[in-house]
DNA sequence: ATGAAAGCGCTAACAT
DNA sequence: ATGTTAGCGCTTTCAT
C-alpha cells in the first residue's frame, strides 16, 4: 500500500484468497467459521489473513443477512448521570450478544428526531432504543406501523402503545410525599416535569394521593412545571417561595432538579433542611455526594438499561410478540436533606 | 405486507421503479438527486417513493461508496458531564455535514477497546473519535499503520503521535496553584490523575512550577494520584488530611473528584473554604451549582468536541495531512471555595 | 433523459 | 472439503 493509500477495502476476502491459494469462499467459510474446512486450509488462510490484517467489512455482511447487527439509540442529551447509567446497561446487555450502537442525539432540536428514525428504519439499524422525554410523538407511529422493532425507556407504560421499560412513577411521588407528610409538613412544593410527559402526570398523581391520604387539600400554586430541555427548576423555587404561604418541602423531579432548588433556597438565606426540606429524583451519584446528601427517589436505572435491551433483543427473535410494559420498582432514599418544619 | 412480517429490505429501488414505470437507475437518480432528470419523471417517482415509504439501505450506499458516513466514538464512560459537552460538540459539527456517530464505551472494561478499533477500521466506520483516557495504547499504532483517520480527544499533543485536541493542562495547574499560593497557601494538596496520562504529567508540571515561583519546596506527599475508573477522591482527602502537616488547600483534577473531596473535607468536621480550600477541573454545570459554588480550572469542553470533529472531517478529505496537535485554552473560574488560609 | 450492465465485499445455496 | 454461482440494494459508467 503506497504512503497514504487508502482504498475502501483495503484487504479483501479475494485477496485472501489468492494469497492463500484458495477459493474465497473457502475464506468465508473460515472467517465465520461456520462450515466445516479443512483444519490444515483453515490455518493457512487464518495465518494469511492475521498477516495481512483482514477485517471482514460489516456493510457487505449487513447486505447479504439483512440485518446489520446494530441497535439504534436516541437520546436526547448525553451527560447526566441519568442517561449514563441507563446506557451503561443497555450496552453491557448488547455487548454479550455482539451488538453495536448507533447514536443519535436530538439535544436541543426538536425535530431532528424524525429524521433519524427513518434512516433507522432504513435498514441502518435492526432496532431502536429510545431514551427522549416525549408525549405522543408521530414518528412512533411510524415505527408501530412499519413494525420496526423497539422500546421506550422510562415512559409509563400502556398509554404509548409500544414496548416500554419505566419505573413505578406514582408509587415513587406518593412515597416521597408520604415521607414529608410524615415529618409533618403540610405544605409541599413540587416542581414537575412538563405534564405533557406521562411519567409527570403519574407522580402528580402519586403526590396527590399521598396528600389526600393526610387530608391535606391540593393547591395547584403548589405545582410548577418544569421544562426538561433548559430546566428552570431555579426560578420555579424562586416562585414557590415568594407564595403568600410557601412551603416548607420541595419535591424535584430530578436530582439535578434539586441542585438548583437547593441552590435557589440558600440564595434566599434559607437553611437546608431545617428551613426547607428537599427530596429529588433518582438517585445519581451526586445525590450521595452534595451537602447537604439528597434524600431522593431512587430509579433502577441500569436495570431499565438492561431490560430494556433484552426486550429489544427478544423482539428481533420475534417481531410478532405483544408489547411489554415493563415497571421497575422506585425506591426511597432517605439522607439528609429533609427534617420536620419548624 | 403481511401483519408482522418485516424483511429486510422493504421498499427497494426496484419496487419503486416497478411502480412508477421507470429503470432503477432512474430511481437512484432522483434518489441522491445527483444526475440531471426530467423533471416530471422525478415528480411522478418522488410521489411514489413518498406512498411506499422508500428509505434507501445504507449499507448498500456504503458497500458501493467505500464509506459510510460514520464516524466511531470511542469513550470510556458516558454519564458524566464531561464526556456529554465534549459529544454535544462533536455530533453538532458531524450533523450538519451528515454524518453519523458510532458509539463504543469501553467502561471498566479495558481491552475492550481493541476489539472495537478493528471492526471500526473494518470499514463500518470512515473515522474515529477517541475519548479515552489512555498512555500509549497498542491499537493506536494500529491505527496509524493503516493510516486511519482518528483523531484524540483530551490528550496532550505530540507526545502521542496522533492527532489531538487537548487543553492547557500545565497552564491550568499552574492558574489554580498560583491563585492558591497568592491567597497565601503554602501546603496546597493535589489530587491527580494516574502518571500514565499525560495530561497529569503536565498539570503536575504547572503544580511545581506554581510552587517554585513561590519558593515552596514540593513536598511529593501532598500529591495523591487517583484513577480515573474508580474515583479513590475521598480516601485520597482522608490521607491528605491524616499528614502531619496537612495542606490547608486541594487541588483535585475533576469537578467530581472535588466534590468528593469536599465531601471527605466535611466528614473531617472541617470547613469549606474557612478550614480547606478547594478548586476542581473542567467547569461543569455541577461547580455552580454546589454549595459552596466550585472555584474550578474551566475547559472548554464543547469546543474540543467540536474542533476534534472538525480535525476528523478535514482528514476525511486529505488523509496525507500531517497530524495536527491543538490546544484550547484553560480558565480559572473563581468561586466561592477557596479563601486565605486561617 | 433514461435504460442496461457491471460491481462494491460478502454469504450461502448449489455443485462437484 | 472446496469451488462456482447467484444475489443483498445500490451507484455509476456506458450505451442508446
Amino acid at each position: 500500500m503506497r504512503q497514504g493509500e487508502r482504498k475502501t477495502g483495503k484487504v479483501t476476502i479475494f485477496d485472501i484468497a489468492k494469497a492463500a491459494g484458495v477459493s474465497y469462499s473457502t475464506v468465508s467459510r473460515v472467517a465465520t467459521n461456520f462450515d466445516r474446512v479443512n483444519p490444515e486450509t483453515r490455518q493457512r488462510v487464518l495465518a494469511v489473513m492475521q498477516e495481512m490484517g483482514y477485517v471482514a467489512n460489516q456493510h457487505a455482511r449487513s447486505l447479504v443477512h439483512g440485518k446489520s447487527r446494530i441497535i439504534g439509540l436516541l437520546v436526547h442529551a448525553l451527560g447526566n448521570q441519568y442517561i449514563g447509567e441507563v446506557v451503561r446497561g443497555i450496552d453491557e446487555e448488547l455487548f454479550e450478544v455482539g451488538y453495536d450502537l448507533m447514536l443519535y442525539t436530538t439535544h436541543r432540536q426538536r425535530g431532528k428526531e424524525a429524521q433519524y428514525v427513518s434512516t433507522i428504519t432504513g435498514g441502518l439499524a435492526d432496532g431502536l432504543l429510545l431514551i427522549v422525554p416525549m408525549g405522543q410523538e408521530s414518528y412512533l407511529d411510524a415505527l408501530r406501523k412499519v413494525n420496526f422493532p423497539h422500546v421506550l425507556v422510562d415512559v409509563d407504560g400502556v398509554s404509548s402503545g409500544s414496548p416500554s421499560v419505566g419505573t413505578t412513577n406514582r408509587k415513587g411521588a406518593y412515597d416521597a410525599t408520604h415521607y414529608l407528610l410524615e415529618l409533618n409538613h403540610r405544605r409541599i412544593g413540587f416542581i414537575s416535569d412538563v405534564m405533557s410527559l406521562n411519567t409527570a402526570v403519574e407522580r402528580l398523581k402519586g403526590y396527590q394521593l399521598a396528600l389526600e391520604e393526610y387530608g391535606v387539600a391540593f393547591d395547584p400554586a403548589l405545582v410548577q412545571e418544569d421544562d426538561f430541555v433548559r430546566s428552570e427548576a431555579r426560578a420555579l423555587t424562586d416562585k414557590l417561595l415568594a407564595l403568600p404561604e410557601p412551603p416548607t418541602a420541595i419535591l424535584a423531579s430530578s436530582d439535578p432538579a434539586a441542585l438548583n432548588v437547593m441552590d435557589s433556597v440558600r440564595e434566599h438565606n434559607l437553611e437546608i433542611p431545617g428551613d426547607i426540606s428537599v427530596i429529588g429524583f433518582d438517585d445519581t451519584l451526586l445525590a450521595s455526594i452534595v451537602n447537604p446528601k439528597l434524600t431522593t427517589v431512587r430509579e433502577p436505572l441500569y436495570q431499565m438499561g438492561k431490560t430494556a435491551a433484552r426486550m429489544l433483543l427478544e423482539q428481533l427473535q420475534d417481531i410478532d410478540q405483544p408489547p411489554q410494559y415493563i415497571q421497575l420498582e422506585t425506591e426511597l432514599v432517605v439522607r439528609e436533606s429533609c427534617c420536620p418544619p419548624r
